[in-house]
DNA sequence: CTGAAAGCGCTTACAG
DNA sequence: CTGAAAGCGCTTACAG
């Protein structure tokens, strides 16, 4: 036991600088000096500094620390649904890239739902996070209008809102689902069945757009009932999916707006007596690990999770660090089909190739 | 624009609390009386207080709050992995059953690096966190003297380690694997191949025992050319099933002590030529929610994990709230056998059946 | 019921 | 190179 902390016993609470300074015989400002390195200390003071912290186990306290900077050093971040793989696989980014550059990251979850939403952010705020990247729920009209009220540095991910004119990276969208489902029908597939996500969402309208888009250059009329939303969900893409299935003439091929709707859409193949790809073939947005290995090996559009991830934490850090002083970045990222085995030809196409011999 | 603004120009940072009160009138202990309800206040200057904060636009600043309460309501949560299906299921459960009892969560992760680990632990608790939630990465001799330092409560999850007596959530790892290697005794298997998790962690250990314990009370001798570190790791797993592939007298059945691995050894199913159920039976630690929608429906072994989310996040509130003055808790969870088809009786025990005419 | 004042633990001009 | 002092925005005894 020291000196030191015979003659202050040492309180409960951690020590501060003023304990080392005390310890050390100098001020707080030489100790704050040493500790940041802000300024240069003769090294007999360094030395003496040096050993009362590591003597005393002196750290130093965040809070204040920030409370006297105005900043703290932590970025909020707010998704929707952490338990999909897709956000799952961001957030793990977002998390790496930040933490080595010395932030700190405060996750919400909000289960699609605005209110809490609106909450987490609130929370995050008056946390004085210094940045904010947000993955929004659906359609949130006060978004616009919390966002406004601050002056941290905001990144949307994964969908855009309305009306918040913020830096942000998205994938394209429409592009990605038009691939696709050009690749349906270059399989010869022309009743393409399609669960969408919410339209509250730039996600849900732009991919519903791709799939238009799609229909018409290939010249082939849409049909509503072909259409059913699913809210990227899987329950509700069950029951879309059954009512495309039950219908009297069912598509041959289904596209599912993501990776949590697919899986309600294999189980109402499978509750329906169906199955994947002999009966019906199948493709979804998202990627998973694992597609490769269990059957059937799922057509999905991946998404490059990494690089999303590292564009957004890289958007906060440059808003951060002045270097980007200029209007909001939109940065568009594009899918990649990945094409396994999950789509065959259609029955028509079979039947025309082995007509010519080609089969 | 009001006359208070007016007077006093809004400063680019946010309206603190002496701007409410010179709006008002009053002092700020009297607005802090009113923004807290912490006094009886009257109602005269409760309502020229409210409309000052509302027109000034006034949010309370929780770092200056913080650091004169010591205390940030904000919970450190780090795991390995968040991309672990397990892992992201638990950390959405703690931070939902966080977020509405008012606690913020900061999430590190570390992708099982121990350095790293003690880094992010070391700046949770420099931010002050009230409690820490720790998913502790393997053999962490530093995580006890760095958790000994500090009196925060703190919550092991899913593994513990030596020496750190702390309150914890574990599940009962053993008895689970003993079962589901049981089952696959069951099935006539002898010869089953072990997939095993890293032996720095509880959970390998435990797990591995489990096996063994099994294997023991069913007499059977234990070979250890059938166990293989896999570390809980994809690409490990995979080269570990090659090796127990491609022995004379390969296992027929495998076991995988976690999720991520079970994919590299269907992998390796796959790449040697064999297919899972007919040539091989396969199961393993933790459930999948599409386990029930691909092929083959993989035999796993589920946790409980909003449970194990709950109880975690509820032991740390409880010790905030100081509701428990004793000893570390240790709460041990069951998992759960989930039979599908991914293993299948053992040709000897068909052949048996079919010569007594039971198949 | 209300306010003046001290203090949470730090940082940062400003003197010396 | 070093230290005294003010201040970040809040809360909380303590007077009145």
């Amino acid at each position: 036991m020291t000196k030191s902390k015979r003659t202050r016993p040492r309180k409960s609470t951690a020590p501060t600088m003023l304990h080392v300074a005390e310890a050390a015989r100098v001020s707080v400002a030489t100790v704050s000096a040493v500790v940041n390195g802000t300024a240069v200390v003769s090294p007999a003071l360094t030395a003496r500094i040096e050993a009362a912290i590591k003597d005393i186990g002196y750290k130093r306290n965040a809070i204040a620390r920030s409370l006297k900077l105005g900043k703290t050093r932590t970025i909020g971040l707010t998704v929707a649904d952490i338990t999909n793989p897709f956000f799952t696989d961001v957030v793990s980014v977002i998390q790496e890239v930040l933490h080595r550059a010395g932030y700190a990251v405060m996750l919400c979850c909000n289960d699609e739902d605005i209110e809490t939403q609106d909450d987490q952010i609130q929370l995050l705020l008056d946390r004085m996070v210094d940045g904010l990247i947000i993955a929004p729920a659906g359609d949130d009209a006060n978004l616009k209008r919390i966002l406004e009220g601050t002056n941290v540095p905001v990144v949307l991910i994964d969908r855009i809102c309305d009306g918040v004119d913020t830096d942000a990276v998205v994938l394209d969208n429409q592009r990605a689902v038009f691939d696709a489902t050009t690749y349906m029908l270059h399989l010869g597939h022309r009743r393409i069945g399609y669960i969408s996500g919410s339209l509250d969402t730039s996600t849900g309208r732009d991919r519903l757009a791709g799939y238009h888009e799609a229909l018409d250059s290939a010249g082939i009329a849409f049909d509503d009932e072909l259409v059913r939303l699913g809210n990227f969900r899987e329950a509700d893409a069950y029951k879309a999916a059954m009512q495309l299935l039950t219908q009297p003439d069912r598509p041959t091929a289904i596209f599912s707006a993501n990776n949590l709707m697919v899986i309600g859409v294999m189980k109402a193949i499978r509750d329906i007596g169906l199955s994947c790809p002999e009966d019906i073939s199948v493709a979804c947005f998202d990627d998973f690990p694992w597609a490769d290995v269990f059957r059937p090996q799922l057509t999905t559009v991946a998404q490059p999770v990494r690089a999303i991830g590292e564009q957004a934490a890289q958007l906060v850090l440059d808003r951060l660090a002045g270097k980007t002083e200029n209007g909001p970045r939109r940065l568009v990222l594009q899918g990649r089909l990945m094409v396994r085995n999950s789509c065959r030809p259609h029955a028509s196409l079979v039947q025309g190739a082995r007509e010519h011999g080609a089969l």
